[in-house]
DNA sequence: TCCGAAATAT
DNA sequence: GATATTTCGG
């Protein structure tokens, strides 16, 4: 008969259950293996247990009330916190099963919970720790899906290119051997250049550090040596979205100014040049163009003020910010000849391009949540 | 320790 | 040959 203790005890479970059958149950079963629990009966009660900080865990189990939607807030600040997060639910729900694991959960199990679930839990709590500590110990890299959500039940399947597999041989001969944790080949798409962007126009010219900018991006799994890296394409001006890839013309050689500036001193912490990029469809025009008058302002992020047109169908197409040597460096939007997003004080690109709301977002906020004012209805 | 440029790998 | 990763000097 095998204790667990000596495996659980240091093991803190927060339980997030209002049915008190339950709970209590649970409870019952977390105590046999000797985790330490505490419970709440509300998932806002146990969001703030997780930020006041006084108490710390290691897993997160809640059952997912159906009018409550802070569950699923708790799934994502315990996700960001590295929590194990475990949800519980009373009726299946496919979609709700998918969006709750595409947001990191560990699992999405039925009540009553099973022994089978509770008795090895120890176990994950126990690799993740160590594999931290074995990051640490080698600067090495990080052994997690470094998908961008793509949002409730979007199956986004991760290529399996992208996870290169080496020659990782546990060698654990004591001495320093080269062990490799896996690596995984990082794409940068135009949804994880968004955030950066979004990080470095917060930051500002001479403070886009590389490791400011991964806190800012709080993006699970990207690296530091990651981000660096972008950035360093960035600053030289040849990073296309993959879109943009392919096409000839788009490998450009650094402008000289760049060059100048780049090799005269360091740089420490400066800001790439944003510029735009293009779509290269939607961009017919018709003649019949209208003027578009009094156009809404809203801001979504910082200082930038966006003239938006709900009614206009085309600013629903997308583009986003890339970086070149060009001298243009704010978004804008143009149809039929017309402005309709422009940034006060920046230079005005010369070519249209097309811009997708869904795509601007303002940290947590999507841009249409943001209240806009004159929406037509 | 962190940054940035350059070399290297896929 | 484009892009991500790793190395290396400061």
């Amino acid at each position: 008969m095998t204790s667990y203790s000596s495996r659980t005890q240091e093991v803190h479970v927060l339980l997030v259950e209002r049915d008190t059958n339950h709970l209590s149950s649970t409870m019952q079963l977390l105590e046999f293996f000797s985790y330490k629990a505490e419970c709440v009966d509300h998932a806002s009660a146990a969001l703030s247990m997780l930020s006041n900080g006084k108490a710390q865990f290691e897993i997160v189990m809640a059952t997912i009330n159906s009018p409550d939607t802070s569950t699923f807030k708790l799934l994502q600040e315990a996700v960001k916190m590295d929590l194990l997060v475990i949800l519980m639910y009373d009726y299946d729900d496919d979609m709700m099963a998918r969006s709750a694991l595409e947001q990191g959960a560990f699992l999405f199990l039925p009540k009553p919970i099973k022994m089978e679930y509770v008795k090895y839990l120890w176990q994950h709590v126990w690799r993740e720790k160590t594999w931290k500590i074995k990051e640490k110990e080698q600067i090495g890299e990080v052994p997690v899906f470094n998908r961008m959500s793509n949002g409730f039940g979007v199956e986004d399947q991760i290529p399996l290119e992208n996870i290169m597999s080496d020659d990782d041989d546990v060698a654990e001969n004591g001495s320093k051997s080269r062990k490799k944790v896996r690596k995984i080949w990082t794409e940068w798409t135009q949804e994880l250049h968004d955030k950066f962007v979004d990080a470095i126009i917060e930051l500002g010219e001479g403070r886009c550090y590389p490791k400011e900018i991964l806190e800012l991006m709080n993006v699970p799994g990207l690296t530091r040596l990651q981000v660096a890296s972008h950035l360093q394409k960035c600053r030289k001006g040849n990073w296309r979205p993959s879109k943009e890839r392919k096409r000839r013309n788009s490998n450009i050689e650094a402008s000289p100014e760049i060059k100048a500036t780049n090799t005269e001193r360091k740089n420490f912490g400066s800001m790439p040049v944003l510029t735009k990029h293009f779509e290269q469809h939607n961009l017919q025009t018709n003649e019949n163009s209208e003027k578009i008058q009094d156009p809404q302002i809203y801001s979504p992020t910082n200082n930038n003020v966006f003239d938006y047109h709900p009614q206009v169908e085309s600013q629903k197409n997308l583009s986003g910010f890339t970086f070149s040597q060009d001298n243009v460096e704010a978004p804008y939007m143009e149809q039929d000849g017309v402005n309709l997003l422009t940034v006060p004080g920046a230079f005005m690109p010369n070519e249209p391009f097309m811009f997708d709301f869904n795509s601007v977002t303002c940290g947590d906020l999507h841009a249409f949540d943001i209240d806009r004012p004159n929406e037509p209805g």
